[in-house]
DNA sequence: AAATAAATTGTGTGCGGACACTAAATAAAT
DNA sequence: ATTTATTTAGTGTCCGCACACAATTTATTT
């Protein structure tokens, strides 16, 4: 349709009738123009709509950016190496545009080391910063130290409150407890309990499982005949008062399925299943951890809800360096689909490059 | 860490002892270098690992590239509809490195129609082409003629087997179906029979739905207690004879659910079996087309499983822009995954930007 | 050996924009 | 009125690469 080739600067100056040192600062507000051209200036711009190149414009400043992203460490926990893969994948992605990302990692069940962490990311003095605000009441002093320095950032996977963060990326919990609760609703059983586990190991999941679970309630309270939901919860799945309990737990003959609201948890509670020759409860949990895949393999886990760490970080990049590097602002909020795996679409996702 | 920039050309160059245009030459093959040179470039550029700047080579090479995206006429099919919203997303995604995307849609029922299409998108002179090969006899002509100019073409939606295309986007038609059976299979039932109906009204559909079936039903003979199942073709859902063959279907008590393999054909079907007032059968179509999103929040519809139409073409044209801007290839084929989609987590698909 | 042709190598300009620097115009100070 | 600040406008170079063209070297012919 449109044949003519794009207006550039060079075009703007002429109709405005200034040179392009003029349009340039009226394009990045620096100053320094009178009010008339500004004027003119900003009357073709607005007319033609001019854009500008963006390649041209990357290339010209010629400023690489660094990217700092803040996450637990990997080696602590499956998820978390599953999200810091999606950092590598971010690396890699932007590599070409002159973005350089540097992956910080604090200590999972260490606040203190998250503090010390926030300064080792100041000093890095990043462009743009993506956070996993884990220890959210530490995390807002790196909010205030970043905003005092202009600095963006991007959390995802926790989110907090009122943080005036530019974007946060994760997943709506509540409604994630009731694709759950669905998942365990699906069908007739003649079974009539339902068991919601939490077996959560650091501060952050302690809060928001409360969301996970508040889902599931609220599906089952909506229906005529719900089930009867019996809650547990511990601090360390390694505890031998896990084994106690779901041992308890599992004798009940009427426990139709069980919902683990964390990846870990998941694996756990399956591995001690299998082991204690349970298959007949349907089992409900998190993430496409290795483990958590196997145990879906042989059925032990009927679905998995998979909250997608990997890609959770590299949109997170992108944003960033969208933002920076293209100024394109990021949504505020992006909420990932909740997606359902089973046994029978499970390697369609583990195989699909695009994800 | 790496606190050097970037190797340029003019690195290699001095590095090889020679002059960018040699290393230029080198790097694109373009000849007119002595072997000696060319062998010493060589060197260094595998020692280097150099990456060209993306930015700079599409900036310096200063040409427009022409996508043409091929696709059934948007407005004689939802589906279709979908596709092509991908394929505007697509549009002002690449525009900022000047792509030109221009969608040509030719008559879903009338292969001659395709055919004169096919003609159209030759003149238009194409850099490389987006293609559903609903006619996939027809599109053999247009798969000559592009290889004999050298275009890349991409095929997304309908597999062809043998085609020399560069790559196939869709998804895994056999698993497909047996994610249909699995979610038909789901929790116990006192019946004991399934339908398949296949409500196709063109050509590619008729073919393809094979493979769901197949797929189906190797997931139940799997089973020691499977189902029977019904099938039921037909190639105009409006005709009459539909409804009077459901009716007589849903008389039978002892259905238990209908797997419908079209996205078209599972709300022609959720509306016909609301207007018989049957809600007890278990639903299992395809595809977020508004009118099944209606019959999934009511419930008529249990489960979608989500083709991506619009995905399809948004990466198809995103592989060919890669390929051709930044000489990125593309894999031989893309399987996206089989979501599943349920009351409960279809707003968090609908709402999802990044999909 | 000189002339010509062919093969190889080097140089320069443009892509569109950023930014530093210089030149012109205007205002303030002497 | 002249000099000196200060504001405003214009020019030039660079970013890294592609590509056309010029220059050089080497091979071939007479």
């Amino acid at each position: 349709m449109k044949n003519q080739r794009n207006i550039r600067i060079k075009d703007i100056a002429k109709m405005a009738g200034v040179s392009v040192g003029t349009v340039d600062r009226v394009i990045h507000r620096r100053g320094r123009v009178s009010e008339e051209a500004r004027k003119k200036v900003e009357k073709i711009l607005n007319q033609t709509g001019y854009q500008p190149n963006l390649l041209a414009r990357t290339l010209g400043s010629n400023k690489t950016l660094r990217l700092v992203a803040l996450t637990p460490d990997p080696d602590q926990d499956d998820y978390w190496a599953l999200s810091n893969s999606g950092i590598e994948q971010a690396v890699d992605e932007w590599s070409q545009y002159s973005v350089e990302i540097i992956a910080k990692h604090f200590d999972l069940y260490n606040s203190n080391d998250f503090s010390k962490t926030i300064a080792e990311v100041m000093t890095l003095e990043p462009d743009g910063v993506l956070i996993a605000p884990i220890f959210f009441r530490e995390s807002e002093e790196l909010f205030k130290a970043l905003k005092k320095q202009g600095v963006p950032y991007v959390l995802f996977n926790t989110k907090i409150a009122n943080s005036s963060s530019m974007c946060f990326i994760g997943q709506d919990l509540y409604q994630s407890g009731r694709v759950a609760a669905e998942l365990l609703d699906l069908g007739k059983s003649d079974k009539n309990k339902i068991a919601i586990l939490h077996l959560y190991e650091d501060v952050e999941n302690s809060i928001h499982l409360k969301d996970k679970e508040a889902g599931m309630r609220d599906y089952f309270n909506e229906l005529d005949n719900p089930y009867e939901i019996i809650r547990f919860g511990l601090s360390d799945p390694e505890h031998p008062a896990f084994k106690i309990e779901l041992k308890h737990l599992i004798k009940d003959d009427d426990i139709h399925g069980i919902f683990i609201t964390t990846s870990k948890g998941t694996y756990k509670t399956a591995s001690l299943l299998e082991e204690l020759k349970k298959d007949d409860i349907r089992l409900v949990g998190y993430d496409l951890l290795n483990e958590n895949i196997e145990y879906l393999r042989k059925g032990t886990i009927d679905f998995l809800i998979n909250q997608s760490p990997n890609r959770q970080a590299s949109v997170g990049i992108s944003y960033l360096a969208n933002l920076l590097l293209f100024k394109k602002e990021p949504p505020h909020e992006e909420l990932f689909p909740l997606e359902i795996i089973t046994r029978q679409n499970l390697d369609s996702y583990v195989r699909s490059k695009i994800h």
